[in-house]
DNA sequence: TGACGGCCTTGAATCGATTCATCGACCGCG
DNA sequence: CGCGGTCGATGAATCGATTCAAGGCCGTCA
């Protein structure tokens, strides 16, 4: 693509050479204007223009040492909720003129730490990450090197680093109790891996909200492991199907699981709710609007990026916080017997 | 966030010190470790390990010119046909070692502006651009300083900038004759400003469609102008219901204000698709889930970022190349008075 | 006239990793 | 013993922008 003739890039001195006047001048012009007279700006300025000029960020970076730029690592770009929360981070940032690069570790740790190590290296101010495992060992290493770190849709587990999180546990749990108040008796959860926080709390809200009941989660509780996508809401369906004794209630650990589920049902010749009641995760867009409206547990996420991206900001000397949103229970249709 | 004392990163000396050994040799065992002997090797690696460095990356960057990392500005990273674009694009350079960085211009030539110049202020090898303005002429000047640029979902202007486009016009035109078939007259488009290409050439495929009939597109069409969401579509409905004369068949130019579209349609009490039939543009994953399920036009979203990655990772000399895909028209249940 | 202050401009030093010509040590062979 | 060759290690030069101490110029005031 590029043309043959790979031409060097014009630098900063060519500039000065082209306009008559010195590398600090150009410099100065590019950085503190007002320190340069009219007429050699002027100068200047055209010499740039007529050049093409376009600074080189890294040499300029290597000198500055550090730049506005922060690294946000999701778990997947694909997921509404994380392209909800990053646009939330991005919206804070850019009104400090900071910028965002965002990248999606797909639940991978090994992509995770690719990523982390390659925002490092290029010498970003800090970054907001969704942990892929429990341990955050490396998270505050990088810390140790001067660079900020938020935990994002993610509690703290120590005291020094910010985080930014929902409450998953209630979450699970708000959804569970639903069920049970609808009359059903045996639920299955639809969930992802347990080495996944977000899983592993949702789970344990599920269990409690049970146990809260006076059931036994072990046995009330049917739990199948899932991809965290609407593929995955299929295979988790097709699964339950062929299950002795089917139970009468879904929960779906997010909203993409569930329009798998929905669909599989559907495909199945089973009615949702009556014959199958269905509880989504994250109150996507399109969950009203599907086939059967989705009842959802819906989180703040918005505002979940632009409280992280706030943390991040402030001077590095202010304590770490620890943000605790609470997700609200939306009820449609998919999980009450008499159209909501 | 970082801590109050501001320590100088250890650079590649302070290893070099630390292990008893010359800053070239740290070089060696980073970049090219058959050539340090297993010994010294050991030891330089112990150093980094025990002074957890890290490269520096815009030291790296300038003496080296250029890293392989592309950069990617698309319009809307929130828009579900864009993140799958994006997956492609990520998926076929990770196969060759390269990393990418995403940006979303929201529309914004501005924006686009500025991410392109951030973009190559960082020495990227390329850019992968879907433009928001017609002209290229910018992304003509960033080539001619020997960055590769290519056109995503856009069809080159020029023969010498390659370019991955699906064609829109014929999409517009299969939507368009799919609601003629089934006897509409009088249709209306909700469409995004005439600015945005895609816009545009979806227009000209409807226009071309109306024409072939035997309709005079001034009289047998609509057109709104709506944002690009599920509130645009909201947006647009709305202005049609108040209409004198409103139409049975509405086009929408994606599916997000296809779904904004059908919430309103089914809040005032309007049929879909006996009252009104719906045709989105995208088929995206809900699309088949909706209260409805949606007619659409799909386009082969990955392959279009595989092929663009394809095109940008091909060497400097090679030709420039222009891809053209076709859309297919996906029927479902809301064009079609007959359950399909 | 000379001293002084203010305003621009200069250019060498700097950031940190990479590269490459050079050097030393060591081995094998005649 | 001497020579050529190999392998490993060295460290100065380099990339390009920024910074800052130093110097030049001009006008003002005593």
């Amino acid at each position: 693509m590029p043309p043959r003739t790979q031409h060097r890039r014009t630098s900063i001195s060519d500039v000065a050479r082209h306009a008559g006047v010195s590398v600090g001048t150009v410099s100065n012009v590019l950085n503190r204007p007002d320190r340069v007279s009219p007429g050699t700006r002027k100068r200047v300025e055209a010499a740039i223009a007529e050049l093409s000029f376009v600074r080189n960020g890294s040499a300029r970076q290597l000198r500055a040492g550090r730049i506005t730029t922060v690294g946000a690592i999701v778990l997947d770009i694909s997921n509404p909720f994380f392209t909800d929360v990053t646009r939330g981070i991005e919206e804070r940032l850019t009104a400090d003129d900071y910028t965002l690069m965002v990248a999606s570790s797909d639940r991978d740790p090994e992509r995770e730490a690719r990523y982390l190590r390659l925002f490092e290296e290029h010498g970003v101010r800090g970054v907001m990450v969704v942990p892929t495992a429990d341990s955050i060992e490396h998270l505050l290493a990088v810390r140790e090197r001067g660079i900020g770190v938020v935990l994002l849709d993610h509690p703290s587990p120590v005291e020094s680093v910010s985080s930014v999180a929902v409450d998953d546990v209630n979450g699970g749990a708000m959804a569970t109790r639903h069920l049970l108040d609808q009359g059903h008796t045996r639920l299955a959860f639809l969930n992802g891996a347990h080495s996944i926080r977000q899983c592993a709390d949702r789970l344990e809200g599920v269990r409690l909200a049970l146990a809260e009941a006076g059931r036994d989660p072990d046995e009330a509780l049917v739990e199948v492991t899932v991809s965290l996508d609407a593929d995955g809401g299929e295979a988790g369906i097709r699964a339950l199907l062929d299950a002795p004794d089917r139970p009468t209630a879904v929960f779906c650990v997010n909203d993409l699981v569930a329009l798998g589920a929905l669909r599989t049902l559907r495909r199945a010749g089973l009615s949702v709710p009556d014959d199958v009641a269905l509880v989504g995760y994250d109150d996507v867009t399109f969950a009203a609007e599907l086939a059967t409206p989705l009842t959802s547990v819906r989180q703040p996420r918005h505002e979940l990026g632009t409280r992280a991206a706030d943390l991040m900001l402030r001077g590095g000397d202010a304590p770490a916080e620890h943000v605790v949103f609470q997700p609200e229970l939306v009820v449609r249709e998919s999980s009450t017997s008499a159209p909501a």
